[in-house]
RNA sequence: GCGCCCGUAGCUCAGCUGGAUAGAGCAACGGCCUUCUAAGCCGUGGGUCGCAGGUUCAAGUCCUGCCGGGCGCACCA
C-alpha cells in the first residue's frame, strides 16, 4: 500500500525531471511516512518541502504541481496538500482491505521477506563462562539475541546462533578451587576458603556430585567425575561440564538453541592464538614493555595500548578474543553481531583494532555489537539482588521459575537495549491488562474462543479461510486494523536492520489493543451472516498476524486462557 | 579525570532514517457483564521532552557545553 503511494510519486517525480520542473542532475526519493493523525490521511509525503529549493518555488506550489503529474490508482480516494506542504494520501476504503487477503493466503509467511537473499549471519549472544547459573544480564542477551536472529530469519537471513565460552582461564581455576573447597567440607566463611572463591550454594551441588562420581551431559560435553578431591584438573573438567548442562537446561527452559558452541580453548589447541601473536607482531603493533607484550590499539582508536602476553607468559583474554573474530571472519561471516552486557562495552574498540592490525582486510566497523544495559530485578517495589542458589545475583532460571518463559522473555526483550531495564516480578506475574504479555496472549486467544464459538453453530472456519465480502468492512475500528496490519511487513524490516526488537513487543501490544476496542463495540457473531463473515476474515487475519509476531519473540500464542 | 549509555506525564516506557496540536499502559476519578472469555472496553484529568545555546522551512530526534543517574577505565571476562 505503502510502495503503491511511493511509486506513484516516483513517476510523478520523473515526469517533473524528464519536464524540467526538477534538476535531473540529482536524484529525488519520495518519503512517504504512516500519518499520526487520521485527518492527514493514510500516507504522507514529505517530498515537496525536501525538493522545493531544487525547484526553485513553494513546497506547496511544488506539491501542486506533483499532484497533477501523478499516475491515476484506483487505491487512491484523495489527496490534499496540508501544512507547510505535505502530501497526505487518503486511500480508498476497499484498497485497505486488500491486506486481509493478503495475510490469509501467505498465512505464517506474512511479513517474512527475502531481503536477506540468504546470506549468512552470525549472532554471537549470552556466551556465559561456566562459572555459575545464568544471571538476568544472561537472560535479557539470550531474549534479545534469540528475537534478532528469528528476526533476521524472517527477512531471509542464514543464521547462525553461537555460544562462546572460556573452560581455562583464571576463573575457571577459581571455580576448580572452589569446587575442591566444597569437596572438602569448607563453606565460604571458612578462613581457609579460596580468595576470589565461588561462594554460591551451586558450588556445593557440584562437589556432591563430583564425591559421588556422577556423570553429567551437557549440549557439547560428557564427563564422568573421578571423585578425588585432590585431582583438581579432574575437578575442574567436571565442575565446567556440570555448569555447562546446567546452563543448557536453563537455555531450554526459556526456549533458546544455538547451533555452536565454540570454546576458548579450542583456540589454544589449534594453535590459532599463537598464530594470531605472530600475526600481530609480524604487522610491526606490537612491542614489549615491563616483561610484557603490547599491541599499540591507539593506532586503531583505543584510548590506551593493551597487554596482549602477561609477564607470567599466560596471554590476557584480549588476544583469545582477537583470535576467535578473526576465525568467525575466516569462517566467511561478513555480517557478525555480538550481542553482550554493555558492561563489556570496553572490548568493542580493542577487538577492531585488534583486527585492524591484522591487515586482512577485516572492515574497519566489524564486527558489529549489539550492547544491552543493566538489569534491575524488583518485587513490591524492592530490588531484588539475591538467589539462595547463586549468592550473589538473581538467576534467570527464578525468573522463568517464577513468571513463567513467555512473561520473562516478553520483558527482557521490551525495552530499547540501551536503556536499563526494570524487571517488576509483579508485573510479570499479574494476570490483568496491564501485563502486555497477557493481554496480547489474550486477544489471540479470544479470537480463537470467537471461532470455537462459531463452529459450535455447526460452522466451521479454517485458519486461513477468507469467505467474506470484505467491501463490507466500512467501520473506523476495522480501518484501523486493516492499516495496522499492512504496517507489519515494514515492522519486521525495521526491527531487523536496526536490530531493535523491541519494536514489536510495542507494535504487537498496540495491534491487541485496537482488536480488544475493535471487539468490545462490535459485536461478530451476528444474524447477518454477510457482515458475520466479513468480520471473520479480518479476525482471522489479526490473529495470524498476532501469532507470527508473538513467534518471532518465542512467546507462545495460546488457542484459550 | 577519560570513554560509552540514559534523562519524555506521579510510575514504567514508546516516539522508525528530523516533520504537521508530544503518545501508550499503570496509578487517580467516573461508567460498562440477562449479549461472542470483564485476563476486556469507554470516558476525564495530567507534560518547560534534564538545562542552555546552535544548525534547519521544521528539533524530543542532529551539533556543542553543562547538570543528574548507570556502566566501564586490571597483566579479570
Amino acid at each position: 500500500m505503502k510502495d503503491t503511494v511511493t511509486q506513484l510519486l516516483e513517476s510523478a517525480l520523473a515526469t517533473l525531471q524528464s519536464e524540467g520542473i526538477l534538476p535531473t542532475n540529482q536524484s529525488f526519493t519520495p518519503n512517504v511516512g504512516n500519518t499520526k493523525d487520521k485527518a492527514h490521511g493514510d500516507y504522507a509525503s514529505n517530498i515537496a518541502l525536501i525538493a522545493a529549493k531544487a525547484a526553485g518555488c513553494a513546497p506547496r506550489q511544488l506539491a501542486e504541481t506533483l499532484i497533477s503529474r501523478l499516475p491515476a490508482s484506483g487505491a487512491v480516494d484523495k489527496i490534499e496538500i496540508a501544512g507547510p506542504g505535505f502530501i497526505n494520501f487518503f486511500m480508498s476504503t476497499a484498497s485497505s482491505f486488500e491486506v486481509v487477503n493478503d495475510i490469509l493466503a501467505r498465512a505464517e509467511q506474512y511479513g517474512r521477506n527475502n531481503f536477506g537473499n540468504g546470506a549468512s549471519v552470525q549472532i554471537e549472544f549470552v556466551s556465559a563462562n561456566p562459572t555459575g547459573p545464568l544471571h538476568v544480564g544472561h537472560g535479557r542477551g539470550a531474549a534479545i539475541g534469540d528475537c534478532l536472529s528469528r528476526l533476521l530469519e524472517a527477512n531471509g537471513y542464514n543464521v547462525t546462533r553461537e555460544f562462546y565460552y572460556n573452560d581455562a582461564g583464571v576463573q575457571i581455576k577459581n571455580l576448580a578451587l572452589s569446587v575442591q573447597a566444597r569437596a572438602k567440607g569448607l563453606t565460604p566463611n571458612d578462613e581457609k576458603w579460596p580468595k576470589d572463591g565461588y561462594r554460591g550454594d551451586y558450588i556445593d551441588d557440584v562437589a556432591q556430585a563430583y564425591l559421588a562420581k556422577e556423570t553429567v551431559t551437557a549440549d557439547d560435553r560428557e564427563v564422568t567425575a573421578v571423585g578425588d578431591a585432590d585431582d583438581l584438573d579432574a575437578l575442574q573438567a567436571f565442575a565446567v561440564a556440570y555448569l555447562r548442562r546446567e546452563q543448557d537446561l536453563d537455555l531450554k527452559a526459556f526456549g533458546v538453541e544455538f547451533d555452536v558452541y565454540f570454546l576458548e580453548s579450542s583456540l589454544y589447541d589449534s594453535g590459532k592464538v599463537e598464530e594470531t601473536v605472530n600475526r600481530l607482531i609480524a604487522n610491526g603493533y606490537t612491542y614489549e614493555q615491563d616483561g610484557a607484550l603490547w599491541l599499540k590499539t591507539t593506532a586503531f582508536g583505543d584510548d590506551k595500548d593493551r597487554v596482549m602476553r602477561k609477564t607470567d607468559g599466560g596471554y590476557t583474554y584480549f588476544l583469545p578474543d582477537v583470535a576467535y573474530h578473526q576465525n568467525k571472519w575466516e569462517r566467511g561471516f561478513n555480517t557478525v553481531i555480538n550481542e553482550q552486557g554493555a558492561d563489556h562495552h570496553s572490548t568493542v574498540t580493542r577487538v577492531r583494532a585488534g583486527l585492524q592490525a591484522l591487515n586482512e582486510g577485516i572492515p574497519k566497523g566489524w564486527p558489529d555489537y549489539v550492547l544491552h544495559q543493566m538489569v534491575m530485578v524488583t518485587r513490591s517495589g524492592e530490588e531484588v539482588k539475591l538467589s539462595k542458589r547463586a549468592g550473589s545475583y538473581v538467576t534467570l532460571r527464578d525468573l522463568i521459575d517464577e513468571v513463567g518463559c513467555d512473561a520473562t522473555r516478553f520483558f527482557l526483550a521490551a525495552r530499547r537495549v540501551d536503556s536499563q531495564l526494570t524487571f517488576d516480578i509483579d508485573l510479570a506475574r499479574s494476570q490483568t491488562n496491564e501485563n502486555p504479555v497477557y493481554y496480547i496472549q489474550y486477544a489471540h486467544a479470544r479470537i480463537c474462543s470467537v471461532l470455537r464459538k462459531l463452529s459450535e453453530s455447526g460452522i466451521e472456519r479454517g485458519f486461513q479461510e477468507c469467505v467474506g465480502d470484505l467491501s463490507l468492512l466500512t467501520l473506523d475500528e476495522e480501518k484501523d486494523l486493516a492499516n495496522q496490519l499492512a504496517q507489519y511487513p515494514e515492522l519486521i524490516r525495521n526491527a531487523a536492520n536496526l536490530r531493535e526488537p523491541h519494536h514489536l513487543t510495542h507494535y504487537l501490544r498496540e495491534l491487541a489493543g485496537h482488536f480488544h476496542t475493535y471487539y468490545n463495540a462490535h459485536k461478530v457473531l451476528i444474524d447477518d451472516t454477510a457482515l458475520r463473515d466479513a468480520r471473520i476474515s479480518l479476525y482471522l487475519a489479526v490473529r495470524q498476524v498476532l501469532a507470527n509476531g508473538l513467534d518471532l519473540l518465542g512467546v507462545s500464542a495460546p488457542k484459550e486462557m
